[in-house]
DNA sequence: ATAGTATGCCTACCGGTTCTAGGCATACAC
DNA sequence: GTGTATGCCTAGAACCGGTAGGCATACTAT
């Protein structure tokens, strides 16, 4: 039991893994490193939740894959946004911004 | 499927119940009044989500329960915070703090 | 009176999501 | 030539919140 990070809540992966490729198309293992630099090293997610979740969210029309060769000469598979997946962006960080919008309230409360 | 509210994100739940109860001891029923008051009507829980969250907060020692009758009368349960249970809020809070700080850096990146 | 609504508690099951823990392959550095 | 980083994938466990039911009592309106 060692003094791990904060645990992402399920809900946000979504979010962040569309986030992450709206600064432009990325392969899944650069989506990785990609979060955990515009997050300044706070979010780290596993390799085990990401495939998984890009499956999923290709299944709905948010990314588009394709193989290619990146710049160090490897093939790896790159992601796209499209415009569903744009759309989806903007709605679950709409949804994120209420819901701290309401937890801000509850806060303040007395 | 018609409008529905902003779903809770998996893992905030205790936190809000924590929070409901630390302005004072309160059955079940009006934990889910408080917090849609305390939220001003933003979230609203479902009492299936919020009895069986009461029992294992309750197992993990953040609150205590005891059965009483309220001021109009009728049985029910009240349920009171705990010191471990303060501590829990605590640190659930600062948590969510660290989160929202994460995603408001990733949503800053460029 | 009695039907409906609000209060109050509970449980069983479903569905979704993330993590853990593995496996596999290639490239590069020491 | 061994280790480390890059790159992809899957199976299963664990957790959590919602849906949908059930049950009982009190008040309110017809």
């Amino acid at each position: 039991m060692t003094q791990h990070k904060a645990d992402l809540l399920q809900g946000t992966l979504d979010m962040l893994i569309l986030k992450a490729l709206s600064l432009g198309a990325l392969h899944g293992y650069g989506v990785i490193q990609r979060i955990r630099q515009m997050s300044d090293e706070m979010l780290s997610i596993e390799q085990g939740s990401l495939y998984p979740a890009l499956y999923r969210i290709e299944q709905k029309g948010w990314v588009t894959s394709k193989w290619e060769t990146n710049e160090t000469g490897r093939r790896a598979k790159f992601y796209t946004l499209t415009k569903a997946g744009r759309r989806q962006l903007e709605a679950e960080e709409a949804s994120w911004d209420r819901l701290v919008l309401a937890v801000t309230k509850m806060r303040q409360a007395t």
